[in-house]
DNA sequence: CGATAAACGGAGTGGACACTCCGCTTTATG
DNA sequence: CATAAAGCGGAGTGTCCACTCCGTTTATCG
């Protein structure tokens, strides 16, 4: 029995030097190349056999995943502290500003999020944690009077999509293009700027359903 | 010596019929699924076998290039009515509808236009024939002082590059829901919402070195 | 130290997919 | 209608990957 959370069996050292080296490669791996990198380079730089890898994890998935925690983590106090702020909108941006500049330095976190194919399961309750606060953040800011009141906790995920767009698109060319994007399109949503919009949010359900979709 | 443009070297009659089977086939499957099809589905769907279609094509990117060659036509036949406009922003705004529309119909000629991977040479040449027409709108609509001054042509890709994504990750879900995004979208570019944006625009050159990247 | 269970390495498997090769079939022509 | 050239079909090839299997190595404990 053991103390971590996890329920760790209690790992032979070796095996978990080699699993921490296993994450550590990947990490590096996929933050600087994406969750495209294959699993032979991960384990090499790694230096170590496939068959470790998948000793510790049952899919390249579960690894991304496990890679990955750190960066969901951050997310989270990103989302708190955000929360924290007193004036709503500039909660909210400095918010979006701060979680799209760690997609820019880490393309593994980026794509995960854009695609929901890989790594859900810590990627899911990291969704579950900062909910709260931005849509705590929304409600404020339109109560003051800064954010458009037709905007909704549920159009929040189109910023992450299109703005991961724009990154994936120009980040070798252009590393900060993306701000530029962002300024466009929060002129966009400041209450002042509101024209009616000819569609409804998407409801949590749908949101839910546009998961799986991707390709190509 | 044959009349068409395109050199024809007189097909044999049996050889033109495959060709249009295969052409139309691809059409149809591509729209519907991507040009992520197989050539295996497209050959068996038209009746043909793999030989032929690489006679006629000589990779599967040229095949994907001539079945859009109609849609490529359709979008510049629609940007010179939008130019046509007296109001500016109305001819604008009305060519990124119409424009989209056909995305959402045409998943092909999304994932073409969104990538610069495949089918090259057409794309690039209504890209060319696009440009002027969308670039008189925007200094038009400047002038009339509906758009915002700071926009400039290099930014258009922007829109389709994000308009794309909300498309591809919500149209089986809620095939109208990109309205709604080029709705907060447009109200971000109207003159009077606009505030200093932090970046400058995209240059040619980094526009075009941006086409190259994309992945997982 | 020696026995034993745990862990390891990496060649091998399977599946996907674009593209090729060549023996056979069809069209065009005199 | 015969013959040659053009065209066709589809099994086969090469490549890329995630993932598996099992003979070998290594940590641990009495």
């Amino acid at each position: 029995m053991s103390l971590t959370a996890t329920t760790t069996k209690a790992l032979r050292s070796d095996a978990r030097r080699n699993r921490e080296q296993l994450v550590a490669s990947a990490r590096e791996l996929i933050a600087r190349e994406g969750p495209g990198v294959s699993v032979e380079e991960i384990t090499q730089h790694a230096g170590l056999g496939m068959g470790t890898l998948y000793r510790h994890f049952a899919t390249k998935d579960e690894l991304i995943d496990a890679v990955l925690e750190d960066a969901f983590a951050e997310l989270v106090e990103l989302a708190r502290q955000a929360a924290a702020e007193e004036d709503a909108w500039t909660g909210l941006t400095t918010f979006l500003e701060q979680a799209l500049a760690r997609h820019v330095a880490n393309r593994g976190l980026k794509d995960v999020l854009a695609s929901r194919e890989h790594g859900r399961r810590r990627a899911e309750a990291m969704r579950t944690r900062i909910r709260p606060f931005l849509r705590g953040l929304i409600e404020r800011a339109q109560a003051q009077g800064t954010l458009r009141s037709d905007f909704t906790s549920e159009d929040l995920p189109l910023l992450f999509w299109t703005a991961g767009r724009v990154i994936e698109t120009t980040a070798t060319v252009a590393p900060d293009y993306w701000r530029r994007y962002l300024g466009l399109l929060l002129d966009g949503l400041r209450a002042d700027a509101a024209t009616a919009l000819p569609q409804p949010p998407l409801t949590r359900a749908q949101l839910a359903r546009a998961a799986g979709r991707h390709e190509s």
